[in-house]
DNA sequence: TGTATTAAGGACAAAGTTATCTTTTATTAT
DNA sequence: ATAATAAAAGATAACTTTGTCCTTAATACA
């Protein structure tokens, strides 16, 4: 469905938001090992999600890391598809048809439309903070 | 959702399904400007696609080309995927987990689950006959 | 002030996907 | 047989994604 890269934005984004607060940063070895990803690439992605503090939070220098602040950690799972630049994936058509619409529908539109939809849904309606509880309440894991 | 090579082969394979008979071959020509992709490279699909005759058949020479049997057009377009070893791509975890299973799931498992098993159906139930249909009958199309 | 720590940023490498081009092979019709 | 036609097959190129490494910048603390 998505890239590597969002894969592991998505897991990293949930593991810091269990892992982290502003006084218990994370380093990017502890996201790295947390979520079994590769520690350089997942630098690269940990510096689209903290681009400007606006998803992820992140610190230079000794106890520097990244955390995720409450309010962010509010925010629908989708942010962080829009944060990859990856909010459309869920929109385009199945057979990769440019003008697929309403108007002029692909054979399987109509059909696919209620399946993205519901993934739209569910992007939308689980936050951030929602996942990382169900790490933490032992019902959900997300290491690799 | 599946890759570009994917995609040009559902709508390959519908578009022959519904343009073609085994009297009316369809040329790579005519398929590549059918469908709105590569000539060349809708060619190496064309060569997974009609490997062994098994999905969609092919003949070379004067009046050769592509068709589809009648038996094939009965397939569920879950074929075409297979075909292409792009089957996985529904059954595997959102967040990439290797792991991810009843037993173990991410976040996301419980949820996601159901739309994968929507997905399934819908890739189980249509068949290629189907959707050629659809666009017969001036109800979608497939061209890009 | 200097040193250790940690992320940011840039350059680059490896692998995979998409795409093209050329040659070969099979088939048909003359 | 020969020529024409059309897909199969192979080589290769362009681009994207994934991944690594090295240097720079920011921060904390002694």
């Amino acid at each position: 469905m998505f890239s590597k890269a969002t894969e592991y934005a998505l897991r990293a984004t949930i593991y810091i938001a269990q892992k982290s607060s502003i006084e218990n940063k994370l380093s990017l070895d502890d996201v790295a090992t947390g979520i079994g990803s590769p520690r350089a690439f997942t630098a690269k992605i940990m510096q689209i999600l903290s681009k400007d503090n606006k998803l992820v939070s992140s610190t230079r220098g000794p106890n520097g890391g990244f955390y995720i602040s409450d309010k962010a950690k509010e925010q629908p799972i989708i942010a962080i598809l829009k944060c990859m630049n990856e909010r459309d994936i869920i929109d385009k058509c199945v057979l990769g048809l440019k003008k697929c619409s309403e108007k002029e529908p692909c054979p399987l539109h109509f059909q696919y439309k209620t399946i993205k939809a519901d993934l739209l849904g569910l992007f939308e309606l689980k936050s951030i903070q929602q996942l990382a509880n169900e790490i933490e309440d032992g019902n959900a894991t997300i290491s690799n």
